[in-house]
DNA sequence: TCGAACTCATA
DNA sequence: TATGAGTTCGA
């Protein structure tokens, strides 16, 4: 990941409200100069970039001396005497935000967030701000690939070396955000704030969700704010293409190992739990230690069966004891039954079409990050514990999310309490859940979800 | 399969 | 501080 340069990027500044909180300057950090006073040259990759205070996206296309007048988002995509380049549709986006910063500002601010003016090709030359475009990175050159030198065995190495580093030094051009990286990066404050989560992936999870939540018309919203981005960037950038930004512009970047889509597991959790913040179990992992993991360690790995290994769907258990495909069902939890109908999913509007059963039984293993390294005895104990008792989280009617409309509770204190407390408190999860069930039983509490194993 | 955003944990 | 892991979806 060294060449994933975050020079142009913080991931808190991209929030569709900071162009409009920040702009004053009495927010700037103390000790910060006057950002016209700062220098623009990025320490790192010597490109002139703008002197957003910190808590101002660097991508928003504001140059200090526009402080106070809040153009559009997309002016340096207006060309002087034209029409946008970049239209931006009116559509009504939900205002993701309580704050009266219409959802097209925000939009726009997602889209002209990425296109900067400065980084535009020549032949582009919409703006002469001096902004540099977020969509293009340039990585920082590290030395690491200098370590080729050392004795330069190989120097076929050598010259891949060489290669890779000229690689670098060409700018990276990001791919322009799909539909659904719109939709997350303006929805994700608003379900930070709603669920008071942390974890990324948890609220990635949720965001999916909702994603899925949406309506076709929303949905095509974004997928048309994004089309128009790809348009855009095309525009921008003639020669690019997915391909060619993967091709091309690929970095040498250390692939990510991708969790094991264990078999369609998001999605059926996606019907399960609508709500976005009572769709996450608390321990979401708990399933897992039932399988050859739990038996064996991590330790024995060589002990596992190739799905477990691979993190996929166990095989030993579910032919020999079938625990995995069939825990206890001792609350009687959906995870542990699956869906006897499939009316038991109640499919969103958008969603596509449902998984098969099978994949209903999987057990749900986002959010929680197990203990990086439960010992055996951990494991057993996890193992042990009660099934998430995902329950009952019939989403008839819930299918469509409507954003803090889900005001359940997955507070960790809740979870704790209701472990410990009577018998339908047996079931953390349910009672989280069933802060929509029962609203009398949870207070408006901010959301929260324990993406942490619990005690 | 990769890359986008994002956060957290870790080296 | 940098990097990896984790999540999502779209291309």
């Amino acid at each position: 990941m060294s060449n994933k340069v975050p020079v142009v990027q913080h991931p808190h500044h991209v929030h569709p409200l900071t162009p409009l909180i920040t702009y004053s300057n009495e927010h700037f950090t103390p000790g910060n100069p006057p950002p016209h006073l700062q220098a623009d040259v990025d320490p790192k990759t010597g490109i002139p970039r703008p002197p957003h205070p910190p808590d101002i996206s660097p991508y928003y296309p504001l140059s200090p001396g526009t402080v106070g007048q809040i153009p559009h988002p997309l002016g340096w995509l207006v060309p002087q005497q034209g029409q946008p380049v970049y239209p931006i549709t009116t559509g009504g986006f939900r205002h993701p935000y309580p704050t009266a910063l219409t959802v097209n500002a925000s939009m726009s601010s997602l889209l002209s967030s990425r296109f900067p003016p400065h980084m535009v090709p020549p032949h582009h030359s919409l703006h002469t701000t001096g902004i540099p475009h977020p969509a293009i990175v340039t990585p920082n050159v590290k030395q690491e690939s200098s370590h080729s030198d050392i004795g330069s065995l190989n120097s076929s190495k050598h010259q891949d070396a060489k290669k890779e580093e000229e690689k670098k030094k060409q700018p990276h051009i990001k791919k322009p955000l799909n539909a659904f990286m719109l939709y997350m990066k303006e929805m994700r404050a608003k379900v930070v704030a709603e669920c008071t989560l942390k974890e990324s992936a948890a609220i990635n999870q949720i965001l999916g969700r909702r994603w899925h939540a949406l309506s076709r018309e929303e949905q095509a919203k974004y997928y048309e704010l994004a089309r128009k981005e790809r348009q855009l960037h095309m525009q921008l950038y003639p020669g690019w293409s997915a391909r060619d930004n993967y091709a091309g512009n690929y970095q040498g970047k250390k692939k990510k190992r991708k969790r094991e889509k264990q078999a369609g597991e998001g999605n059926e959790h996606r019907e399960y739990f609508p709500n976005p913040c009572l769709s996450l179990p608390p321990i979401t992992d708990l399933s897992a230690p039932k399988k050859c993991r739990a038996r064996f360690g991590l330790d024995q790995q060589n002990n596992w069966c190739g799905p477990c290994r691979r993190k996929k769907k166990c095989i030993r258990y579910i032919q020999g004891e079938g625990s995995c495909a069939s825990p206890p069902s001792s609350d009687g939890s959906l995870l542990e039954s699956p869906p006897s109908s499939p009316s038991m999913i109640s499919p969103s509007p958008s969603s596509k079409e449902s998984k098969p059963q099978t994949e209903q039984m999987q057990p749900l293993s986002l959010t929680m990050k197990p203990p990086p390294l439960l010992s055996s005895s951990q494991h057993q104990h996890l193992s042990m514990a009660p099934p998430p008792p995902l329950a009952l989280l019939d989403n008839s009617g819930a299918g469509k999310t409507s954003g803090s409309a889900h005001n359940g509770s997955l507070d960790p204190s809740d979870v704790s309490s209701s472990r410990s407390t009577g018998s339908a408190s047996s079931r953390p999860i349910s009672a989280c859940h069933s802060h929509s069930l029962l609203p009398s039983s949870a207070p408006t509490q901010p959301l929260s979800l324990v993406t942490k194993s619990i005690d």
